[in-house]
DNA sequence: CGGATTTTGAGAACGCGTTCACAAACTCTT
DNA sequence: AAGAGTTTGTGAACGCGTTCTCAAAATCCG
């Protein structure tokens, strides 16, 4: 969920994104990407904001943590900025990444196209589950548990991703980061422990729909009263 | 993704929970269910921290929005405690749900083991690939989009999901709009615009793990540096 | 060239959320 | 019944993130 790392570090100038700003990066890439497409090479902070949904002050702040990138009375260069935040993010780089738990939800992921056009390249899925071992999903061989560490070690993984049900996130995050794995994203609705040099971040779908039935149940509410 | 609807509200003494504290509310209850489950019957303030992962003076805090139902020198009720946080977010009745698309994650989503233990019930199922439309999944019939809005009356739906590629989320969400639906939760890597009387929630799979990548890249540069 | 206009970058104010710290309220023990 | 021990609920302090605002820097145009 939330993620320390966030010391101003010894070595570069400034060094130390605030991690509301590092969310908005990948925001603000995809909004440039768009711009690009429509054949936009200049843009003001407004313009920007507008395609990514934000406050245009809140963009220009969440830019200036990375450097000086615009010209005033001009606005940015996209193409220019496009390359400095995929720089910044990591994106220039594709990112290996092993999914553990093939039921439909890891095969809906093992499937999913958003991922090869942001540098996540899908290069591993593994299962406990013997029958599952051996066939082959969205042309990626399923390994079995046990080979875990070996998958990791070959091709350098780094970043795991747990979609199993809830009772086995635990046991599947200590075999990830006994095989090595630094960064967990947790699809499983169980909190997960881990050492602190390992990150891990949450997705729960059933809260997301809980938290839109809460506002749902308000608005029904205000409707009788 | 933020929502508004915040007023103290006229009727009720104190209404008005922080956003904060709705989104982890599903969590205790999660976090109450396992205790319960254990067989325990009451609780402290450290217990239940503990078990859902957060802070217990957080705990406390969240909790104190909601009322006072703890008992100084004892602890919380695990049972009431439950009951109470339920009815809070509306989990003692079952919401219905309608998923547009059902590709690999709209079919993940359909046949998600985690909604049906949490009030979450997943209702129809639209696409507007024809050769979709009439077929079963996880025991629900494919509904053409034409007849969304049918669909939606019938079963009294306000909540939809959007499972689409991103090129299609806009058109969608002003479907759903249009339906009746006042709550959506977006997977499509893309903004949607809404009235203002809709909320919408927002999961990017790509970007949590770019998240994960930048912080990855990151830990690389401080090992060589 | 100089004034009007645009737009960035950042200091300052503000607001929300988290954490601290402690009085109040309860139980338990003797 | 009274003192020791727990634990809640909340006021207060703090910190992070957002937003406001405006000087500085660039362009445009007459």
């Amino acid at each position: 969920m939330t993620i320390l790392r966030n010391r101003p570090s010894a070595g570069s100038p400034e060094r130390g994104i605030p991690d509301a700003t590092v969310a908005r990066l990948p925001v603000y890439l995809r909004a440039l990407n768009a711009l690009a497409e429509q054949g936009i090479a200049t843009c003001s902070s407004n313009d920007l904001a507008a395609q990514a949904g934000v406050n245009p002050a809140k963009l220009r702040k969440d830019l200036s943590h990375l450097g000086s990138y615009g010209t005033r009375g001009v606005g940015y260069d996209v193409e220019y900025l496009r390359y400095q935040i995929a720089l910044e993010i990591g994106q220039n780089q594709d990112w290996d990444v092993v999914i553990v738990g093939v039921g439909n939800l890891g095969s809906a992921l093992s499937a999913y196209q958003g991922f090869s056009t942001r540098g996540i390249r899908v290069a591993a899925l593994v299962d406990s589950n013997p029958e599952r071992v051996g066939t082959t999903i969205s042309g990626i061989e399923v390994s079995a548990m046990g080979d875990l560490k070996k998958v990791v070690a070959e091709r350098e993984i780094s970043i795991g991703i747990i979609a199993t049900p809830g009772e086995a996130a635990q046991e599947v995050a200590d075999r990830l980061v006994e095989a090595g794995i630094t960064s967990i994203l947790n699809f499983a609705p169980a909190l997960v422990q881990v050492p602190d040099n390992v990150d891990v971040r949450k997705v729960d779908l059933s809260i997301e729909l809980q938290i839109l039935a809460y506002h749902e149940q308000r608005k029904a509410g205000e409707a009788t009263a």
